[in-house]
DNA sequence: CGACTTTGACCTGCGC
DNA sequence: GCGCAGGTCAAAGTCG
């Protein structure tokens, strides 16, 4: 899970400024496969949604990246290599209501971070949409979200709000 | 009772 | 080969 980190404020760079930096080259890179930005991005990839009151302040989408390296092959599940998408989001709470309804599958301690890493699975059936949440040590506000694999299915609840919080991403990354 | 969370065990990949 | 870290499974527990 290091790969993704090279899209993350990887020193102090919680400000915006940095932040904005790394936006932008994180979507430029994007640029090529979802040329109109990151709504239409999210959506696709089905991170369409979310609670804005779960959003205390910011959503930096700061990761984004096609880390297509999965886990190996074992009983059940096979070697696919899903794209995954990396958000870091300035919140409160760990759980970002994205309009999909998630059920833990499991929980782990993450070595040189003091907050365990969450996953989820979108309990549609047929989705095998995996997430993964994590919150970082050395700003305990802020909480990266790694979506991997595509929804195929409609969201099952209200975006408005969070959809407003895209468009405030889309404006930073066209900057 | 079904849906969901918790948590320890297990498996795999990787670096040494 | 060994140990570590990451990722997943599955049984047990909780909740509405």
């Amino acid at each position: 899970m290091e790969t993704y980190s090279a899209f993350l404020p990887s020193s102090s760079s919680t400000s915006s400024a940095s932040n904005l930096s790394l936006n932008s080259r994180a979507y430029s890179g994007f640029q090529g496969n979802r040329p109109s930005g990151y709504l239409e991005l999210m959506s696709s990839m089905g991170v369409p949604s979310s609670n804005v009151n779960n959003v205390s302040q910011s959503t930096n989408c700061v990761g984004s990246e096609i880390d297509q390296v999965n886990s190996g092959i074992r009983k059940g599940y096979k070697k696919v290599k899903n794209p995954r998408y990396a958000f870091q989001t300035r919140s409160q709470v760990d759980i970002l209501d994205d309009g999909y309804r998630w059920r833990k599958y499991g929980q782990k301690a993450v070595k040189n971070n003091k907050f365990p890493r969450s996953y989820y699975r979108c309990t549609h059936q047929g989705c095998n949409v995996k997430k993964q949440v994590q919150r970082l040590s050395k700003d305990e506000t802020i909480v990266v979200t790694t979506y991997e694999g595509m929804h195929s299915h409609p969201i099952e609840k209200s975006t408005d709000n969070f959809e407003h919080i895209l468009t405030q991403m889309q404006i930073y990354t066209t900057i």
